[in-house]
DNA sequence: GCTTTCCTTGACGCCGGGGTCAAGGATTAC
DNA sequence: GTAATCCTTGACCCCGGCGTCAAGGAAAGC
């Protein structure tokens, strides 16, 4: 199989897949036309690494998993260096799960005192014998688009 | 206040303040040898900024923020705009949280099964009758370090 | 034979938030 | 006066994971 057929049939594209070989995850042998040339194991390869950036893997971090493979074994993680890999990267989550709690718990604190805070001048702007120390009330710029940062993950 | 003691006053680097003003956020008066001349409602900006940042808000999400305080506003949140930049921050955390929380449940899983595969391997290896279609059974490579990804948040 | 498609390598672009020189002018300390 | 700092702008570098040309060879359909 060419790398065409592979990158179609793995869904992803040849692009990536010569990315893979310039890493040293995807090796490929070559034709006598100097194309390179895959097999089902191959597509087994980079269906392993997909998986894994799914998981928001690192490239570098699906190696071991691949070599795994490589090396025969029936699975990407049937090798030890790959469990570690799993376990490295589920005290990652955790602690970056934990960050990103501690990090909504104070952000919601602020929006909550913020509003309280607009709250009451409102109600003093109400209020007889009150000035208006007041911004902008009307909840404007609805038209303030904003690209999301995700981090890693995928959709 | 010079760009250099503005820097040091807020924990920075000269560099960022004027990236800062490259992107609009932090316009400088110019003295007559064409320093950059800051006071101390500047430094306030700086603060902003610094706080938000540390949330993992990108610097485009706390121009809402600055322009409330160049505003006269006490706070940078005393302004809607702000205050939608919080909700949406919000909603981004979650999604984002509840992802990682899947993977990590999904890595978890995998993990699990691979090293049960492993330990069945281990039992029949043990067995007689038992031949090894094991790999390197010894927990190997403790040599493999890697960077952690942290996507956005400091420590 | 001709066109279209697939393949090859190489090289630049992107995004965010700056780090890190480099060359030259201003200020300040002594 | 002069050396050590500070300031100025400009420009390239970093990271990860590719996207996107560009120029040219090979193969396949008709």
């Amino acid at each position: 199989m060419r790398i065409g057929e592979l990158a179609e049939r793995a869904g992803t594209t040849t692009r990536t897949l010569r990315y893979y070989e310039s890493r040293g995850l995807l090796p490929a042998r070559r034709g006598s036309n100097g194309y390179r040339a895959y097999d089902e194991s191959d597509l087994r390869l980079v269906e392993q690494i997909k998986v894994l950036q799914d998981f928001g893997f690192g490239l570098e971090e699906t190696r071991p998993f691949v070599e795994c493979l490589r090396a025969g074994h029936p699975e990407g993680d049937s090798c030890p260096a790959s469990l570690a890999v799993y376990r490295r990267k589920l005290d990652e989550l955790e602690a970056l799960i934990g960050e990103l709690e501690s990090v909504r718990t104070k952000v919601r604190g602020q929006l909550e005192r913020a509003e309280g805070a607009r709250a009451r001048l409102a109600a003093e702007a109400q209020t007889p014998g009150g000035p208006d120390p007041l911004c902008e009330l009307a909840d404007a710029t609805p038209s303030a688009r904003n690209k999301t940062t995700m981090t890693g993950n995928k959709g």
